[in-house]
DNA sequence: GAAATTCCTGCACAAAAACGCAGAAAGCAG
DNA sequence: CTGCTTTCTGCGTTTTTGTGCAGGAATTTC
């Protein structure tokens, strides 16, 4: 088994359960202890997982059990969501991943608002249950705790039984050579099952994350329609998105 | 268990509940009383809990002590979860509807128990999600905003596809002559599905609601195997359910 | 004020991590 | 192919960490 295999197969373990034990690794993996510590360091220095003794933690675990006010790069993730909300008219459906851009999205709905969201993200979800005048419609499955988001043939199956109008994705990273790239197999999978069922896909995705990869294709430029991020259009980091036919704001 | 693990454990536990007891910690989580203290040390170093003698108290407890924690029946419906919490063991699909007092069951699971809980209910589910080794799958359809729970037919059709251990079922009202009854019509055709879909059904009921009726009948005393109030099971309140064949606890 | 908890300290033991090292495998130039 | 470097992996040893236990001190409770 090659190191970058194995290491995709510990971060997926990570997501799934939000934590896994070096005994149990390499036991399943079959190989020495010392080689999944290594690898465990490797992603921690990354920043993928959080190091613990005895095993590793999702990220995501200290968001869940230790609130965290002061969410990342709030500013930025508002005038992205404001921008994308102008894209949204009334009687649309409207496909939404998960994330924390897509939940600032959600707060900024205008109230008056009166459209369909269709989301697997029970934070998302949380907000759009808030709104006065949106449907809102949950889509079922396994709940994955790292992402808080329904993964799984079931939840695929039922994204594709729909034609949305328009899809929003929290983006993980993108760059113009691989495209949208991500990190958790199952997400990816949702992804791409959204894409396919929207009429339009738009991405929102924070400048810092901008010309970055990550180990599994979401998908190309070709397939998004729209770029959304807290630069203005004319920002030289962007042009070759708008080179490659993206259209961005 | 990780002591990371173990520590946000504790530490959801007294933002839910305002306090702990070392004690019941340490039956809780099966380890000695030395860890849970030292633990509890240790969040109390970084300001995420205020130690006491027995145990701890959450931090915003101090500020504001309301010592009925606002809901008058909060006790009795926290007596009810400990019931609940017996009847499930180890592997076991559970099926739950939504409500008040199944958030207190959720509330009241032990850390170490490993099982599969399926709900439509997003308070519920929230619940279920932060617990460390269960399974949660969601219904999915659309969000009734009121109850804030899935309903629909595709929900209904995916419960009917389960087989579950043991389902359990908030009450609104019961009575010997009506059985079960509710007042919302969507959420009594989820909560009959459920009832199809389980080798065993519990309702969870406060006294108060005991001999009440609503306007739409959910099933009849003879499709329920247990009635769980806080009430001690020999309560002459609790006699004619007894006498038309429902098990009490 | 006496009994019962709970707490603290030091200690022992086990599990896991860190470190250095050596062999294996892969990549590469000649 | 050969010889060289680089990377990866596993092994033994030493350190560190986590946990439980035993005692005596401190506290709550009645």
């Amino acid at each position: 088994m090659l190191k970058k295999e194995r290491q995709a197969y510990i971060l997926h373990q990570v997501n799934l359960h939000n934590k896994v034990l070096s005994s149990l690794l390499c036991s399943e993996i079959n190989v020495s202890e010392d080689t999944i510590r290594r690898d465990l360091q490797e992603l921690a220095d990354e920043g993928k997982v959080i190091k613990v003794h005895g095993g590793a933690l999702s990220h995501s675990f200290n968001q869940v059990y230790f609130p965290n006010n002061g969410v990342y790069s709030q500013n930025h993730k508002k005038t992205i969501a404001e921008k994308a909300v102008g894209l949204i008219s009334n009687g649309m459906f409207v496909l939404t991943s998960g994330g924390t851009t897509i939940i600032e999205l959600a707060r900024s709905l205008p109230p008056q608002l009166k459209a369909t969201f269709i989301s697997g993200s029970i934070p998302a979800i949380l907000e759009y249950m808030y709104h006065p005048n949106i449907e809102v419609i949950l889509i079922g499955d396994k709940i994955s705790k790292n992402s808080k988001i329904t993964v799984g043939s079931e939840a695929i199956a039922k994204i594709k039984q729909l034609k949305a109008d328009i899809c929003f994705l929290g983006t993980n990273a993108i760059d113009v050579e691989h495209g949208i790239t991500d990190n958790d197999w199952e997400v990816v999978q949702l992804k791409r099952a959204m894409i396919e069922s929207s009429k339009k896909v738009v991405c929102l995705s924070i400048a810092e994350k901008i010309n970055s990869a990550q180990p599994i294709r979401v998908c190309g430029l070709d397939e998004i329609d729209m770029l959304i991020t807290e630069l203005p259009a004319n920002d030289p980091l962007l042009k070759p998105y708008i080179d490659a036919g993206v259209r961005v704001a």
